[in-house]
DNA sequence: CGACTTCGTAAGTGCAGACTTACCGTTCGT
DNA sequence: ACGAACGGTAAGTCTGCACTTACGAAGTCG
């Protein structure tokens, strides 16, 4: 359960959303609600899965439970595309070579 | 259109199973359907997929169509993240300034 | 303690999209 | 030129999952 989590998560557009308003600050449940296209419980469903793919955080503040970035799953994903960067500059500078 | 089209691409086990056997090396569309759980048209399909996300490229040999990780969504990809990276650390930095 | 807010979960529905089989175009070898 | 290999596309099926409404639990304030 490593990036694959991840990138399930971010692949649904709701979902890549609500990640995304995320990255502007933290914001409670009711505040992401308001303004997406989808209802309240939605949203709490779609948190749970990003949670579980270590995408967010969350943090009960009264009756309100605020959501943050979470920087584990982040790196994670950073990491991952940094190494396929890499191995595709590698293949591509390697057929360059075999041009003859 | 941007990293959208990357993420939904690989939000799909069936597709993040091709597009890393391609990171290995170049492949036909035959090589990589043998050894995969589902059939040469839904590879096909697939790779039609990644294809439209930049992740891949396709060149034709003969009669056979052989891919290969294409770097452009690799790399617009790994910015994503590593933008969205700095910020989380950033906002990090900054709660904890605020721990009084 | 009771009214109110905020949110998670249960249960049910509808649709996108991941599969399949069947078919056709293209390219190569003989 | 014919057969075979390779792969893209059409058409149809079926399952997962993104939604909804309804409800309950936990917390806050008077």
């Amino acid at each position: 359960m490593g990036t694959y989590g991840a990138l399930a998560a971010l692949g649904d557009p709701t979902r890549r959303l609500i990640f995304e308003r995320l990255t502007a600050g933290p914001l409670a449940v009711g505040e992401l609600a308001a303004g997406l296209p989808v209802s309240r419980p939605a949203v709490s469903q779609h948190l749970k899965v990003l949670k579980e793919a270590r995408l967010v955080r969350d943090e009960a503040v009264g009756t309100r439970r605020v959501y943050r970035v979470d920087p584990v799953g982040v790196r994670e994903l950073r990491d991952y595309f940094d190494d396929i960067w890499a191995q595709a500059l590698a293949a591509f500078a390697r057929a360059v070579e075999e041009e003859t």
